[in-house]
DNA sequence: GTGGTCTAGACCACG
DNA sequence: GTGGTCTAGACCACC
């Protein structure tokens, strides 16, 4: 499910809460499933347990796991969640159109950027 | 000129890079203009020169400066640069675009973010 | 492994990083290997971590080595590097023979420098 | 007669040291002709004196000056000059061509590289 | 343990 | 004076 990449200079723990996050956004992880113990995790990715740890705690602050004492650790998904998410990247998006203005990039270029991104894989991967 | 955000997660030198490159770009520092010495920028900021020295180093590798041992470093800017930079943006824009668009935020919202920025400021900006 | 020349003009950092590289091309650090720390390195060498980190750095830029923050740093070879390196060095070659025309060196003496050095070690360098 | 190039990696004096033997090899300054005044080709070039000054003593040391008390420098050209840059080339083409060869450069290929400098501007600024 | 950043202070070559 | 390299020693995030 999820494949740590080396050389990517992000650390590990960030490389699977991302994708974690990625999953249950979109709908992967269904709500209170189960997440795997950490020590099961740590071993099916051969990296070390402190580090899913990490993992887990980062994605628990952020709302995306429930931890149940001497249960484990749970999907819980909050439609906030995917709110702060919505500001976040569109807050991420207008600084980038900032700079690319800055750069001379005409409106008209972005907007067709954004209508070729939309246009790819119509019809096809819908969840 | 430049002001070091220590909250910042980025190291400093970072930060001093991605300054004065925008400073280049907004033509803000002219080509073949000198930049403050090593050792007096370094007071400038109160820091330590070596951090300005790996800023100026990175700067001189990307293509923004260049430097002449006991004479100075100075602005080097050359329009590829540019395109590189146009480039780089616009990827990071179609990341930023797809994002958005597994998060259900319409094309139609994007687009008029995209046109907001660029309404912004406009017929405003001259000092 | 490496050997560091104090009457060599060139610096440290800079000596390692021929050295590391040239070591990488010929195959004598196989992809993935993981490279001794930055200080076991250093210690190794009697230099200074930060200089050890220095070429390291640089050898990242260029593409031989990837560093994983708590992890290492590991050899990074492709192709892609390789034909770089080739164009470089005809560069190179071409500026030579250029020099060596201006000097009234025949072209019959030059090939027959090249094809020397090609019949060096025939058949004999295989270990 | 001699141009300066600030982005040029290389010091000034050396520039200068490698024009002038340029032009003494090429014929261009011929023997005992004499050489400007360190004070007058500074400002010439408008450059430190000092490093005018340094240009000629490497000059001097290297055979291709020698300074009258009192009178000036004087271009100073003996056969044995050339061939120990004759040399000194080979040397490095022999260094070059075993980089080549590591990276699988045909001798074919070199030696092609070789003529075809030679081709060039065949017919035309023989001395 | 690892790589990466930063400081303090030194030395060198260059102009 | 300038840029560039190096050392010594510290701190941080990460594994």
């Amino acid at each position: 499910m999820i494949f740590i990449d080396y050389k990517d200079r992000r650390p590990i723990y960030e490389q699977i809460v991302d994708k974690v996050e990625e999953l249950i956004i979109k709908g992967v992880l269904q709500p209170d499933t189960q997440m795997p113990s950490v020590r099961a995790f740590s071993v099916e990715l051969s990296i070390n347990p402190n580090t899913i740890q990490k993992a887990y705690a980062e994605l628990e602050r952020r709302g995306f796991l429930y931890s149940v004492k001497g249960k484990g650790s749970f999907v819980c998904f909050q439609d906030s969640l995917l709110e702060e998410k919505r500001i976040k990247i569109k807050e991420e998006i207008s600084k980038n159109v900032e700079e690319a203005k800055l750069l001379h990039i005409s409106e008209e270029e972005l907007i067709s950027l954004v209508r070729n991104v939309y246009q790819k894989n119509k019809g096809g991967n819908e969840v």
